[in-house]
This record gives C-alpha cells, sequence and structure tokens, in this order.
DNA sequence: TAGGCCATCTGGTCCT
DNA sequence: AGGACCAGATGGCCTA
C-alpha cells in the first residue's frame, strides 16, 4: 500500500503531508484526507528535466479546474506509467474511432432513432462495438446467403476503381455491381448521387440494369421510421415515387411492369448491394442520399419476366463503364455506345 | 438532480 | 525493473 485514507472531522489542522486528493463530504460534513506515503524521489520544478516536466503538466484533466495551484507531485515513475497508461487508453480510443468511421451512416442513423440520445452524438464505445456486431451479423447474413441459396452465392458493394469480377472461384455467382461516384471505400461515406445498380445473371455475363429511382420527399420515408402497414397500403406510397420524364418515357417504351416500392427495413437486411429473394424474385436495397445522409432505403423487385428488363450482356466483366453512371438513361447512352462501337 | 459517459489515476498481475 | 493490460475509484461534463 502506497496510501492511507483518514476521515478527519471538521479541524483541518495538519495539512503538512497532504500530498493528494482533499475531499470535502457535504452530507457528513467532514473532510477525507488522502495522505501519501513518502515515496522514491518526486518531481519538483528545480529536480526535473524537461520532459519530466511536461510528464507531471499531463496530470489529471481534473486538476486544470481545481483552485488550489499547487502542482500535482508525483515520483518520476509514477508520472511516466500514467503518461503510458494515458497512451494506452488513447491508443484504444483511436481505434473506437476508426471502427466508429467504418459503420454506415444508416446503421449509426438507425441507432441515433432509437437511442433517445441527440442526432449529433456521435456513437459511444458501448455502442461502437453494438453496431459494429450489428454490421458484422448484416455482412455474414449476406456470406451466408451464399451457401444458402446455389444461385445466390455473393453480393458486393463495390466503387467503380475496385475489381469487378468476383471471386473466380465461385461458380454461378450472381451479385450486384453498384456504380457509384463516391472515390473512397469508406462505407460511412454518403452516397450521392444515388449509385447505378447492375444485377449479374447466374453462370452467365449478362447483367441486368436496375433503374433508379427519386422520392419527392425522402424525410418523410426514413425507412427505420415507417410503418408497416404504411407500407402495405400501395396507394399511400405511390405518389412518393417520381420518375425522371426520360426515365418514365423509357419505363412506358418497354413496357416493364417493374413494382417500385418503399421497403421496410429490419436490422438483419439493412446491408447494401445485399440480395434477398423472394417468390416474385429478387430484391436489392437501392441507396439515395438526396440530403448527404443515407436515406430511404428503397427494394427494387425484380420480376421473375426477365425479358421486361433491359437486358446488358457483356462478354466479361472489364466490359462495365468505366465512369459512374447516375442515372438510367446515361446509363442506355453508354449502352447505345457500345452496341455502335461493337457493330 | 440523477444517470450516462468519459478521462485519469492507481493498485495489481503477468510477462520479458 | 519496466512495460502491457486490466479493473476499481473518482471527478468532470452533459443531458433528460
Amino acid at each position: 500500500m502506497s496510501q492511507i485514507s483518514v476521515v478527519h472531522y471538521n479541524s483541518p489542522h495538519n495539512h503538512l503531508n497532504v500530498l493528494q486528493n482533499t475531499v470535502t463530504n457535504k452530507q457528513s460534513d467532514r473532510q477525507i484526507i488522502v495522505l501519501r506515503k513518502p515515496q522514491q524521489t518526486y518531481i519538483t520544478p528545480e529536480t526535473t528535466a524537461k520532459d519530466d516536466i511536461l510528464i507531471a503538466n499531463t496530470a489529471r484533466k481534473k486538476h486544470k479546474t481545481e483552485k488550489d495551484p499547487k502542482p500535482n507531485l508525483q515520483p518520476v515513475s509514477v508520472a511516466r506509467r500514467n503518461a503510458r497508461e494515458r497512451n494506452r487508453v488513447k491508443q484504444v480510443n483511436d481505434g473506437f474511432a476508426t471502427l466508429r468511421q467504418h459503420i454506415p451512416n444508416f446503421i449509426a442513423a438507425a441507432f441515433e432513432n432509437t437511442s433517445g440520445r441527440g442526432g449529433n452524438k456521435k456513437l459511444s464505445k458501448v455502442e461502437t462495438l453494438r453496431m459494429a456486431v450489428e454490421y458484422i451479423r448484416s455482412l455474414e447474413h449476406i456470406l451466408a446467403m451464399d451457401t444458402d441459396n446455389a444461385d445466390i452465392s455473393e453480393s458486393l458493394y463495390r466503387s467503380p476503381s475496385s475489381s469487378i469480377s468476383p471471386s473466380s472461384s465461385q461458380q454461378n455467382a450472381t451479385f450486384s455491381y453498384i456504380l457509384s461516384t463516391e472515390d473512397d471505400d469508406d462505407m460511412s461515406s454518403d452516397i450521392s448521387p444515388p449509385p447505378q445498380q447492375f444485377i449479374k445473371l447466374d453462370a452467365t455475363n449478362t447483367y441486368h440494369l436496375i433503374p433508379n429511382v427519386h422520392y419527392e420527399n425522402a424525410e418523410n420515408l426514413d425507412p427505420m421510421s415507417v410503418d408497416e402497414d404504411i407500407l402495405s397500403d400501395p396507394s399511400l406510397l405511390d405518389h412518393n415515387i417520381e420518375f425522371d420524364s426520360q426515365e418514365l418515357s423509357y419505363l412506358n417504351n418497354v413496357h416493364t411492369t417493374a413494382s417500385l416500392s418503399p421497403g421496410f427495413q429490419s436490422e438483419s437486411s439493412m446491408s447494401p448491394g445485399s440480395v434477398e429473394r423472394s417468390t416474385q424474385g429478387y430484391f436489392i436495397p437501392v441507396f439515395d442520399s438526396p440530403q448527404g445522409r443515407l436515406s430511404p432505403t428503397m427494394k427494387v423487385e425484380i420480376k421473375s419476366e426477365v425479358d421486361e428488363f433491359p437486358v446488358i450482356s457483356l462478354k466479361n466483366d472489364d466490359e462495365l463503364p468505366s465512369e459512374p453512371k447516375c442515372n438510367i438513361v446515361d446509363v442506355l447512352h453508354w449502352w447505345d455506345q457500345q452496341q455502335n462501337t461493337g457493330s
């Protein structure tokens, strides 16, 4: 033991040995004085080198606000140990900060909607760990589909600069390729404008283009705040779906019966680029970011009658557009150019 | 004002 | 002996 605790009742007449932590207990009106046994060499302004003074100056935060201007006298070894501990904790915090950056905005936003904490609050350490676990689970969910569904073996979310080909070991791979204008791969970054998505057919080099849609009133369609009962009534939702005039013209021309409706997000399905299968076909979340943060999330239903969708057949993955395409018209123009140059 | 979160200090343990 | 790591105690700050 290097400390002795002394309960001192209302007569602080001898403070000569008080080195640290004088605490007043208001309820019992007594002072608790902590004395320290004499130890080794203590840092004083007269005897310490510059580095040691720096160590001494990094002492406890509370001393900054203490009225007592007395320097925090510590043995050199204790000061160094405290400094090491501070550095260690800083490394832990840096790790948390890095982990925090890798949690996608939509997961953090989902947390903000349910935590009761302020919207601008960063995730706490505990929350960061929980969100990271949740995110990892969602990724594992995607991977699990590899084994659960032989025809949906991989789902990837990647930037245009990344490699396009799925793992060569994957047979009959179906995956969504998202053309995003984001240069980095930080998934916490906002995704704007909406990425264009393709889905690759099994064991082919055929990609199906998935049209983008836009919501007029995106704020009211936050996927975490939409009532499932409302979603069950399409009439309440259709007016929120607005096609670009060119897109609408295109969709009319191809007589598509694409069903576009906002999807309700469960925690297990909040993964960009993930592919879900239903009795009607595949669902792929399409992420829109009209106001700098991720919302709303829509699921685009791909009917089994694939001929109703534009089919872009590529001989190999390298033929995907090198530049991001932000809307269906650009993609079609690009495709037309490909056709013309190829013929 | 209570509770949550955090930084800091510190004692203890294990390892090199 | 010293470094890394952990856990408990403590006090500051902030918010409901």
